[in-house]
This record gives structure tokens, sequence and C-alpha cells, in this order.
DNA sequence: GTACCCCTACTCGGATAGCGAGTGTCCGAGTCGGAATGG
DNA sequence: CCATTCCGACTCGGACACTCGCTATCCGAGTAGGGGTAC
């Protein structure tokens, strides 16, 4: 039960996507040195939320990612699905059905009691996930921020676009 | 992120358990049985139930597991801890502090925004699961049951108990 | 007949292999920009 | 001087090893109960 370490990569790397310029992006290599992660693996997770579309590509040089949407529009769940897919973290294999009294007699078409409950308590949280935007963290993150954190910053992306 | 089957597993178990008269209990092997599972490894799953002390466990003849507290007092959440450990699916490796741009300027006590958002997320779901009794669970299976698995329940545990 | 002891059978508990998903890396496919060249 | 072509470098994308944790199993440790034996 624990999550991909590549959720916490992209997520990050989603966050200071948001940060930049509108209509610009930064390639893998980069998004990796700015939290010092190792590139190609970076670049493999990035190749995943391109496929979901969370992120589009453009090759050749100055090419890079950059987000497909409004940061607004990106939430923490679609990241979530993107690297790790979207199936519930609980499946139930019906073994309920299964042993000496599993039997045919019962009608089995209502989902057992723990698959009920494990259901609700992941739409729960997948509930607060889709409630929180990248938009919404970079802003915070932007606020938080030292002016000394933010000038350090800006000449680093300057120097990447460049 | 998908969670072991053993919580599958083990939370049938308990139910199964929880609708034994009081005080009685059963061995791995019949709690195996009963699902048709593989005896070896359910036994290893109740092992750690045992660790968790939501199970008590009893040897020699006669012996097997049983509650070890009233069944409307066993959440869901206790039987993930005690089979997938309690720390949180997210864990944050302080990536922001790496980097180029991460170094020393910052005062990083507080959590970064993506580490709270998943934590709010996380507790949620805690929150959910810890809400699910054993017993409730337990009382609704009866409740659906027909009369004939209630009847094939009972003379299957019989044999057993005998 | 009764009390004690031993032995067997049964159960849990931890130590031990096997396997698959996540982890990590590399090289080929595709593309844009600029330099070289000819008109 | 300008248009065209070619080349190179840069980027993404998928294919290929490796590692760790879940899966699965087995055998030893411990115990309760029953049968046997001595008194």
């Amino acid at each position: 039960m624990k999550m991909s370490e590549g959720v916490e990569w992209t997520a990050h790397a989603c966050v200071l996507l948001a940060a930049l310029p509108p209509g610009t992006g930064l390639p893998a290599s980069a998004l990796a040195e700015f939290h010092a992660l190792a590139p190609a693996y970076m670049a493999k997770h990035m190749q995943a939320l391109s496929r979901a579309g969370v992120v589009e590509s453009m090759r050749g040089p100055a090419g890079g990612y950059r987000l497909s949407r409004p940061a607004n529009e990106i939430s923490l769940w679609d990241i979530v699905v993107a690297i790790e897919g979207g199936e519930p973290a609980f499946q139930c294999t019906e073994i309920r059905q299964q042993g000496p009294c599993g039997g045919s007699s019962q009608d089995f078409r209502k989902p057992c009691g723990i698959h009920a409950a494990f259901s609700k308590a992941e739409a729960a949280w997948r509930a607060e996930l889709k409630g929180v935007s990248i938009g919404e963290l970079a802003d915070a993150a932007a606020a938080k921020a030292t002016a000394q954190r933010r000038t350090a910053l800006a000449q680093w992306v300057g120097q990447k676009l460049a």
C-alpha cells in the first residue's frame, strides 16, 4: 500500500510548470535537475503524464513538456491516475462466493459490505484529491516563498528558457 | 498503489469470527477453508492480526483465533494497520529541498502543499475506515443472508466447533 | 478407584523460496534550428 | 543578398535489466487433552 514516488516527482514537476510564464515549458531533464532527481526515470514518468493528457510534449530543440490545461483544471487526482492508474487500491475478489458455504444459493449481485466500505473510503480520498488543483498549490507555494527564493527560481528558469 | 489481498482475507475472517458464539474461535485452517483460501498464507496473515492485538491466539487442540475485543470496537482501519502497517501511502521525501533552487535559504519546517494535500486525503480515507466496524458488517451480512445460507453457515460452524 | 505422568495430536509462530510490479537505464525515432551553399 | 538544402543537436518515446516487497510454503515451538500406569 505504498504510492509510487513518481506521483511525488510529477506533482512537484507540474507545480513548477505552473509557475512558468504561460505557454512555455521545460524538458524532462530540466524538471529532473530542479529537484535533483534521476533524469531518465523522471522522463519515464513524464511520458505517463503525456499519455494521460495532463501535459503535452514538444520534440526537438526548445522542446519539452508544458501543461495541456490551465493549472487550475489539473487536480492531484489527475496525476495519480496518470502515474498509478485509476483502479481502486482495494480489489474485491469475491471470496465470499467461494468455500463450503459460499455456494450458489445466494444472490451476490450486490457488493459485499467490506467492498462497499472500502469503496466509500476510497471515494472520500479521491474527492479530496480532486479538490486540490496544481494552480492552488503553485499559488500557495509562491505566497510562502521568501524573496530570495523567488529570485533564485526566476534566475534558474530564465537560464533554462534562454 | 494496490492494497494487499491479505486485508480482504482477514477482513472476511474477522466478520466470520464475529458471527461465532461469544468466546469461541476458529483455527486459521478453518478460516481459510471457509473461503477456499491457501491455508498457510492465511495463517501468516492471522499472525499479523495477532501481533497487532486485533485477535488473540490459543495454541494446542481446540485452539485457534478469536477476536480480542467486541466486534463493534474493531474497525476496518485496525485490520489495514495490522496487515499493511499504518504508514501513509504517500511518503514525502522532501525533494523540494534538493536541487539548485532548493538550498538552505528557505525554512522548510512546514510541510509542502503537496504533502499536506495527500495527508488530508488519506486522513479522510482513514476516517471512513475507522467508522466501519466488524460488528456492523457482520450484522449487515446476517440481515441480508437467506435462511438457506444461514443454516448452512450454522451447520458448518457447528461441525468445526464440535 | 484415583492421582499422576507421559505422549500424541493439534495449533501457532517465525524462517525460508518464488514471483511480479515498481525502479532505473539506455538507445532509437522524430523534429526544429542554424549553417552552408548555390543562385 | 536571399532562398534552399543539408546537417547536427536536442528532445521524446518505447524497449530492456534490476531490485524490493508481496506471495506462498514449510518446519519447529508450544500446549491442551487423553490414555496409561502406579499407588
